[in-house]
DNA sequence: TTGTATGCGTTATCAA
DNA sequence: TTGATAACGCATACAA
């Protein structure tokens, strides 16, 4: 591979200093512009590229964020991480940064994770996802001021006003509310919701979207307490979902679910005339033509790259998901 | 953040010059034991870990892979590579690899691509996935004399040959033979392949696989081509490959294809009863329980790694898939 | 076996 | 507005 040039080769070429070309590069407005077209001409002849580990080395900016790939994905659900990843890489790209991958198998092994990528200056930003209740990351990353956005709430009490911890997220009540009442229109009245047992903030939240719909349709709460089914979900056993729902007697007009997964068992187990709705319109509902509740990744990853990038302004997007119908 | 610990201090904790630091790190084997020791010790102690971006500086390597992340995968064969991805990360980690990501519209983008990443030493190897017949990036990096390895075989003449080109494959032929086989094992005699039109490599491998096991099961060829079924898939219409194989008369016992997403078409146009067998091992495959072949990804990725690695062995690995019975 | 000197390519500081 | 000098942290050639 041939020699690259580097700026002092721009800077002979087009007869200036090191130093003016950097300027040229990152501080533009301090040149005369006859100087910049100089040196502009010069690095387009030269085909000069900043070289990032130098530039890193001296800024002590990496420009790189890191981002874990889930290991626990079930394929399923992890086409989901893999749109988001796609959505963020895109835009980075446009913002000139990059994303690195890790992985860990638990969260202790990915602060050593975090330390060892930042130490390094290999990443000087983390996205994480997969959050969850009590997380053990989010302090660690305060504490040691490192910058980050978490794809997801912390569900706790202070989400929306603790502004060490910047976060995007998806409104699922909303998304739920949504799917629930098309069903209504749609005639149905006895909607089960198939979801995960109490104590999940994203669970619960879905939940809340199916009982406010029910309630606002004149549903007594008495009512719905059978139609609230809650299931650990497995991989192993997809047929879960299905038992619970199949369980229910009299039968669902028709099912909301918290996951594509769970409704792909809703509809195995009740076949294709109780109409049911997914939620992250995976590849699995689009195969069986069961509509779902879509979360607008690309949104989320612009947003993500925003909080990650500014001081001022919010600390925390909910985006509205949209209800995809089939 | 605090200012981190560099080689200077951990010499002078422990008492040494920053080259015997460096030589512990780099060279052990010839730095005296005692020496060694104190040397660890004060690293220990300081908690001091080498700057990633110096030493890139320094030795011009990046040691970080770059793959792309594809952007016209339709989900269910994007679980594949995000599987891949995930195999690939939790190697190359064990080497001390980082994986970047990057993506690109077309060819002429990614070799745009490759010429940032290259030239401002932010990767320094690259993995490709989703090669083809005609694949423009191998020559540009061999020319430029990148080093690579592709996920793929490049399907041309001299495959096993060809040096500059080092790649990694799974059999598919082999794969989707053993699949007809424990089909022909269970009695069924007219197994139609379901796959691609003819001109893919990878889609008319795998059909031969399929034709040599009903060749040996003794099926006349005249009898085979009613039963080759070549459709050109669309995300959109995943309808295609069933309305392929339900127009089939009479009706084929058992279905054999080149993808869990065709063979998800076929066991909808088909019902049950049935037998359909799939490529990929998806969680669709999974999910409504038929089965598939799996390719090994995580041999895929350490084999990756190890081409990448090594200048001398073998530049070619071909491996074994797995059916996967259910 | 250990230490000294130098440079990788860039940008920050400060003087001209 | 531009240029000289130093420094980022590391690793290598060479000397001791």
């Amino acid at each position: 591979m041939r020699r690259l040039p580097t700026v002092s080769d721009v800077a002979e070429a087009a007869g200036v200093s090191r130093q003016t070309v950097s300027n040229v590069l990152n501080t533009p407005e301090i040149v005369r512009a006859e100087t910049t077209e100089r040196v502009r001409a010069a690095i387009e002849r030269l085909g000069y590229r900043p070289h990032a580990s130098a530039r890193r080395l001296r800024t002590r900016r990496s420009s790189t964020i890191g981002v874990r790939l889930d290991p626990g994905a079930d394929g399923m659900s992890g086409s989901l991480l893999d749109r988001f990843l796609h959505a963020l890489v895109e835009r980075a790209d446009a913002d000139g940064l990059r994303v690195l991958l890790y992985t860990a198998v638990d969260e202790d092994a990915e602060i050593a994770t975090f330390e060892r990528l930042l130490d390094g200056a290999d990443v000087d930003a983390l996205v994480l996802t997969s959050t969850h209740y009590g997380d053990r990351r989010i302090p660690w990353l305060v504490e040691h001021d490192v910058r980050f956005v978490t794809f997801g709430r912390p569900w706790g009490e202070h989400d929306t006003t603790d502004r060490s911890h910047r976060w995007v997220d998806v409104d699922g009540r909303v998304g739920v509310r949504a799917a629930t009442a098309s069903l209504l229109e749609q005639g149905h009245r006895r909607i089960a919701f198939l979801g995960w047992p109490e104590g999940s903030g994203t669970g619960d939240d879905r939940r809340a979207g199916w009982r406010e719909a029910m309630l606002a349709a004149g549903v007594p709460d008495a009512d719905m307490t059978a139609l609230d089914l809650g299931v650990e979900e497995d991989p192993l056993d997809l047929g879960i979902g299905g038992r619970a729902v199949a369980a229910v007697a009299p039968r669902p007009d028709a099912v909301v679910c918290a996951s594509d997964s769970l409704a792909l068992g809703a509809r195995l187990a009740l076949g294709p005339d109780v109409p049911v709705v997914g939620y992250d319109d995976t590849p699995v509902a689009r195969a069986l033509g069961f509509p779902s509740v879509a979360q607008p990744l690309d949104e989320v990853a612009a947003a993500v790259l925003e909080l990650l990038a500014s001081d001022e302004g919010d600390h925390h997007r909910l985006l509205a998901p949209r209800l995809v119908r089939r």
